[in-house]
DNA sequence: TGCACGTTTGCGCACTCATGCAAGTGATAT
DNA sequence: ATATCACTTGCATGAGTGCGCAAACGTGCA
């Protein structure tokens, strides 16, 4: 397909795993809600009925996923959220999305050209 | 948390978790390349090496979380991405997720309200 | 009515994952 | 050095999920 959307680049399944989890969603708007103000995980932790090393295993899957930033400040390591990354990647896949509905792509799927005018502006 | 920013609204696990499996992903990705254009189950099955009742599934997977939409026409069901849903849904979140950032909650967590404005313009 | 086509659903299997408990690691204080 | 604190990491378990196969369902055609 020779499209300039890099759409399918934009949808990585870890990213989305990672943020697929119940738990792990309270813990990013947690954390989200402290307005970059850094949590321990033991902070994070009394906010949650789970277990202390489940939070820290949710942590760091966030953490691998690019969703947050980890640093140690003597034995207890701070978490916060990486606010512009995040949303930077979320809107990228947004104008990626768009993108190809307006006919970024080649010929190999548009098959009637004309269905790209018509339904512009008509769709869902 | 007193928050008007909708952040936890707009976590959906739901969302996240039809997005998460890389074969639902590659369905995605090539119904986008559609330009708006829908395809069957049996033409989505046809570019995917896995069983067409398995790819049934991930179509009705996608629809039941909103990514796409089905539509009856005589005896096949031709599937299409909403684009403009999908693409407003991440748009909301990242817009919420740097709302957050720029301190739209309360007290309860901004416990030194001066951090809010240096780390403006520093993060991640 | 009978048949063919496209899609969906039941079922079993293998695999992943979230969870709690216990043990281990690293850093600080006494 | 020893103890304590904060966090991480095996380990086992139960729940969830992707998958293929076969059967069922719905639709259109002869």
């Amino acid at each position: 397909m020779n499209c300039d959307c890099d759409l399918e680049d934009r949808l990585d399944p870890d990213l989305f795993r990672a943020l697929s989890d119940p738990n792990r969603l309270m813990i990013l708007s947690g954390l989200a809600h402290c307005c970059d103000e850094p949590r321990s995980v033991s902070e994070v932790a009394t906010e949650l009925p789970i277990d202390i090393s489940v939070v820290s295993r949710h942590l760091s899957a966030l953490r691998d996923s690019g969703v947050l930033a980890a640093e140690r400040t003597g034995r207890s390591v701070r978490y916060r959220v990486r606010y512009s990354a995040l949303a930077g990647l979320l809107r990228g896949l947004a104008d990626a999305i768009e993108g190809c509905q307006q006919g970024c792509c080649g010929s190999d799927c548009a098959d009637d050209s004309g269905s790209v005018l018509t339904t512009v502006g008509g769709g869902d």
